[in-house]
DNA sequence: CTATGTAAACAAC
DNA sequence: GTTGTTTACATAG
């Protein structure tokens, strides 16, 4: 079997097939290509052995993929709903796809970890198979990026931003969305003593000119999302200091700190309130004349020298450095938007966007083994014939999460991309 | 001094 | 209560 590189898959211990190529939920030719791996990554069909299903390491999210367009898609002419009320959690989109993220089975919100994410998938995979096979050349070799410090620690707010919006399709997240992503990866803000972490994530957002907040979602949604400028997609993020208030008028080192705030009594009372009656008029300029917004007047700093880039991501995300280090692993859970998320339709080609609908169904999809019976029940009650057959493959992803040792976590767990074929090998899908 | 995090006031929803 | 804007303060370097 190859793909479509013309590489060889060998069929792993799991019945896995697995592709030396490493790709991504991300991939362009992936989004374009309607989900379907087959056509995007060449695979065509082939005789395939019937794999034990589910497998034992099944698929599971990666970090940057969290809320990425995972689907399973899958062709049907009558609503799911019809056929199976328990796939109301399902959503078809224009195509008669049903669509739904896998992130509702995903351990990372039921045993999360401070995952180690390690740079190729083949470790994940040896890791999960004990397999001794050494890793392709191609992967091994990558090229000197600047290897960004991926401890998730120390890394400022701004670029941790700048990084999940980077990492999601159209840019743009909304708050919980980018405190879920932040909160999976800072270890400070997974102690639950700490809030203080979201202020400062919100005190980011709003002071950084990278970050605004695109059209609200819709109109039905009160849910506005951040996006990252243009320039900011282009050209990196620069730190928030720099939009800070010129503090040339600040008042004197230990001179009198104290007295003067207490005197003044409300920190932002003044220029919030400007701010706000600022807002508002711009509003009602923009219902009556609908021109994009204009600039008032900001007495932030001028700009001189761009930030260097080199310490902050400049285009392409640098590849987490390889490490094999343990780190101790809280068992707590981390606190994310309620499950399970779907894919926003209402935009068909645009970059989806994820809403979380809360609360999530009584009788949800429980696992993804149910999930693809489900559809392929719904696939036959269509009128169509054919046995199914279940494919595994396990593509290296960009990065994988080995939980680390003390982890409640049973197994460890890649990003394996499951596909089916009938009997013919026509149709394929994912979860 | 800069960069960063954090607390907090405050408005708006 | 959450979201967003902004100022104030502390601290590391
Ligand atoms: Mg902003």
């Amino acid at each position: 079997m190859l793909d479509v590189f013309g590489n060889f898959m060998a069929l792993t211990a799991n019945n896995h097939w697995r592709s030396p190529n490493q790709v991504s939920s991300r991939d362009p030719r992936y989004l374009q290509a309607r989900m379907n791996y087959n056509s995007v990554y060449g695979i065509t069909s082939a005789p395939l052995p019937l794999a034990a299903f589910p497998p034992a390491a099944f698929q599971y999210e990666t970090p940057d993929s969290v809320f990425g367009a995972q689907h399973c898609g899958f062709p049907v002419s009558t609503p799911l709903t019809e056929i199976c009320p328990q796939s109301e959690g399902l959503l078809q989109d224009q195509a008669g796809f049903t669509t739904q993220t896998q992130n509702q089975y995903s351990p990372l919100f039921t045993a999360p970890s401070t995952p180690q994410e390690v740079e190729h998938g083949w470790q994940g995979l040896q890791a999960i198979m004990g397999s001794a096979s050494p890793p392709p050349d191609d992967l091994s070799a990558m090229e000197g990026e600047p290897r960004l410090e991926d401890r998730g620690d120390d890394v400022a707010y701004a670029k941790l931003i700048y990084q999940c919006l980077m990492d999601t399709p159209g840019h743009q997240l909304s708050l919980r969305e980018i405190y879920a992503w932040i909160q999976q990866r800072v270890p400070r803000a997974q102690d639950p003593s700490s809030i203080g972490w979201k202020n400062s994530i919100r005190h980011n957002l709003s002071m950084n000119q990278a970050f605004t907040q695109g059209e609200k979602n819709s109109g039905d949604k009160r849910v506005s999302l951040w996006r990252l400028t243009e320039d900011a997609v282009k050209n990196g993020v620069q730190s928030t200091t720099r939009y800070r208030r010129d503090p040339k008028r600040r008042a004197q080192r230990s001179g009198t700190p104290a007295p003067q705030r207490q005197r003044s009594g409300a920190k932002g009372g003044e220029a919030t309130r400007r701010a706000a009656s600022r807002l508002k008029a711009q509003s009602r300029a923009r219902r009556s004349i609908g021109s994009p917004h204009t600039q008032p007047h900001r007495r932030h700093r001028q700009l001189h020298d761009p930030y260097p880039l080199s310490s902050w991501p400049s285009r392409a995300a640098a590849p987490p450095a390889p490490s094999q280090s343990q780190s101790p692993t809280p068992n707590n859970a981390i606190a994310v938007p309620a499950m399970p998320y779907f894919l926003s339709i209402t935009t068909p080609s645009a970059p989806a966007s994820l809403t979380a609908t809360s609360p999530a169904p009584d009788a949800f999809i429980p696992d993804s083994a149910t999930h693809m019976q489900l559809n392929f029940d719904a696939w036959k009650a269509a009128g169509h014939a054919g046995v199914i057959h279940h494919a595994p493959i396990d593509y290296p992803y960009e990065r994988l999460i080995i939980p680390a040792p003390d982890s409640t976590m049973a197994s460890p767990y890649t990003d394996t991309t499951d596909e089916s074929y009938l009997n013919d090998g026509s149709f394929e899908f994912k979860f």
